[in-house]
DNA sequence: CTGTTAGCGCCTTCAT
DNA sequence: ATGAAGGCGCTAACAG
C-alpha cells in the first residue's frame, strides 16, 4: 500500500458537494466547565473522523444563537449542536430546515427538533431535594448563581420535593440575578461568567440571615459550594452538622474538600460523546436511538450532607 | 441602505481565493481551565469579525500535534495559533511554511516561528520563590501534577530562586509523571487530564514524609494547592504558619479560600485575545508589535503564604 | 460498472 | 473605472 500523498482539497469538495465537515457546536459560554466537559466528549468524538469540530458561544443571549445558527447554516455544516432545548421559535423553525442532523444537548423535551441528549434538570433537583430531606434537614435553601431554564429547573425539582414534605420555605431561594427572557446581563459582569465561590460566600450570609435561618443549602454549581463551605469554616459552623451543603456538577475539584462535598454528578462527557455519535449515525444513514435519549444524573452523597454519624464529626 | 441579503458562498470563496476565514488553534488539552481561559479570549476575539475558529486538541502529545498542523495547513486557514514553542522540528517547518500569521502562545522563545505571545514561566517560578522566601519559608517544595516544558519553565525558576538563597533540596520536588519526550501518557489517566485536588493531597502527604519535611509548598495549579489545603486541614497543619500553600493560575476558585490562597495571576485570555488581534494586524498589512511578545505574569500575595502577623492567625 | 464532463460560485486577470 | 471570462479541484450526473 503505497500513499502517493493525494489530499483532496476540501474548499473544492465543498463547493461541489454543498457539504462541509464541519460540525457546528453553539455553546452558552465558554467560561463554564461544565461546557468545556461536553466539548472534551464532543472532541474526542470527532477524533479520527474527518470532521471539524466549529463553536460559537451565544453568551447565554437567545438573540445571538439565533444569529449564530443562521450562520453556521450557511456553511452547511455536518452537523448541528445546541445547548438547551429553549431556543427562540425563529431559532426552531431555522434548525428544522437545516437538512442536517442536530442535536439538543444538556436538558430534555418531549419535542425535540430533531434529537436531544441530556439529563431532567428537575429530576436532578427533586433527586437533591429528596437526599437532603432524608438526611433529617428541614430548613432547606436553594443558591443558584443566576437563573436559566436549567437551573429554574434544578430549582423547581428540588422545590417540589420540598412541598411534598411540607417544607418548602421561598425565603430560602437566593440567587444573583432572575431570568428574564433569556436576553439578561448580569449587573456587574458579563452574563455567563463563571460565578464566583465568593457569591457561594456571600449568598450563604444572605441564607442564613432570613428568618428562621437554614440548615442546609443545595447550591447551583460545585464553585459556589465550595464557597459557602468556606463560609461555613470562617462563621465556625460545623458541616454537615450545624449546615449541609450540596452542590452541583461533582466537578474535580469537590472531591477532595474536607469535608467532602456532596454534589450532582451530571454526564456532561458522555453527552458530548453521544451528540457526536449520533449525528455521525445519522449520516450514516444509522439513526439507532430514539429522539429522546436522557443520560441521567445522580447524587453522590458525601460527608458534607451526612448526618448518619458514619462520617460526619 | 437596503439589505439584498446576498450572502457570498464561503465554499466558492476559499476555492478561488485559496484562503478560508478558518483560524486554527491548536491546544494540549481541553481539560485545564487554563486553555479554556485563553479559547474565552481566542472566541472574544474573532467576534463581529468574519473568522471562524478551529480548535484541534494534541492531548500534549508531539506527535499528534504535528499531525494537526498538518490537517490544518490543508484547509488553507486564515491564522494559526498553536500552544508552547517546543514543536517538532518538522512541525516548525510546516508553520514556517504555513503562507499565514503563526502565533505562538502560552510561552516565550527568542526564536518564534513568525510570533509569539506567553509570558516567562521561569521567571514566574522564580518569583513564587522569591516570595516564599521573603516570606520566611526555607523548606519550600514542589508539587507538579505532571511535567511539559511550561511546568518545568516554573520549577526551574523556582529552583534558581532557592539555589541563590542556598535552600534548594532535591528532594523536595514531586510529581505525578516525568517530563519525556512530550509523548509521555500518565500511568492510569489520559495524559491532559486534569490533576485531581485528591492528587494535591497525596503529594503534600509525601512531601511533608521527605526526610526534615517542608513548611512550604508551591503547587503547579490551584486546584492541586486546593487539596493541599484541605490535606493541612486534615492534618491539623496550620496554613500559613506552620505551611505555606501557593498556587498557580490563580483561578476563580481560589479566591473564596479560607484562608485566600496566593496564586501566580496569568494573562490567559488576554493571551487568547492578543494572538487574535496580531492575526488580524497582519492580515491587514499592520503588524504593529515585536514578534515577541511578554505578557508578564504576577504573585498575588493572599493569606495562605502571609507570614507578616498582619493576615495570619 | 467505469470513464468522461459539466458545473459548483467565487475571485482574479485581462480587455475594454 | 467597469465588465467579461477563465479556472480553482472536486462531485455527481451521465454516457458508454
Amino acid at each position: 500500500m503505497t500513499d502517493l500523498g493525494y489530499r483532496p482539497n476540501l474548499s473544492a469538495r465543498a463547493l461541489a458537494s454543498t457539504r462541509t465537515d464541519v460540525i457546528a457546536v453553539l455553546v452558552p459560554s465558554l467560561a463554564m466547565h461544565i461546557f468545556t466537559d461536553v466539548l472534551r466528549g464532543i472532541y474526542d468524538g470527532v477524533e479520527e473522523t474527518r470532521f471539524q469540530v466549529q463553536i460559537g458561544n451565544s453568551h447565554y443571549s437567545r438573540s445571538q444563537e439565533e444569529r449564530l445558527i443562521a450562520d453556521f447554516l450557511r456553511q452547511k455544516p455536518a452537523g448541528l449542536v445546541v445547548s438547551g432545548v429553549d431556543q427562540t421559535d425563529a431559532a426552531r423553525d431555522m434548525l428544522a430546515q437545516a437538512g442536517c442532523p442536530v442535536v439538543q444537548i444538556m436538558d430534555l423535551t418531549e419535542d425535540p427538533v430533531d434529537r436531544v441528549i441530556g439529563f431532567s434538570h428537575e429530576a436532578a433537583g427533586y433527586a437533591m431535594g429528596r437526599h437532603l430531606i432524608e438526611q433529617g434537614y428541614r430548613r432547606i435553601g436553594y443558591m443558584a448563581g443566576w437563573m436559566n431554564k436549567r437551573s429554574s429547573g434544578r430549582m423547581l425539582g428540588c422545590r417540589r420535593a420540598l412541598e411534598e414534605a411540607g417544607i418548602f420555605d421561598e425565603s430560602l431561594v437566593t440567587s444573583i440575578v432572575p431570568e428574564r427572557g433569556g436576553d439578561e446581563r448580569r449587573p456587574g459582569r458579563s452574563l455567563g461568567e463563571a460565578t464566583s465561590a465568593l457569591d457561594g460566600r456571600t449568598m450563604l450570609r444572605q441564607l442564613l440571615d432570613r428568618p428562621g435561618g437554614c440548615d442546609a443549602v443545595f447550591c447551583n454549581n460545585d464553585v459556589l459550594a465550595l464557597g459557602a463551605l468556606f463560609e461555613s469554616m470562617a462563621m465556625g459552623l460545623r458541616v454537615p452538622d450545624d449546615l449541609g451543603i450540596a452542590g452541583f456538577n461533582d466537578s474535580d475539584m469537590v472531591i477532595a474538600t474536607e469535608p467532602g462535598l456532596t454534589s450532582l454528578r451530571t454526564p456532561r462527557y458522555e453527552i458530548g460523546r453521544r451528540a457526536v455519535s449520533e449525528i455521525l449515525a445519522e449520516l450514516d444513514g444509522t439513526p439507532a436511538s430514539e429522539r429522546v435519549i436522557d443520560l441521567g444524573s445522580e447524587v453522590i452523597a458525601r460527608a458534607s450532607t451526612d448526618r448518619s454519624g458514619a462520617g460526619a464529626g
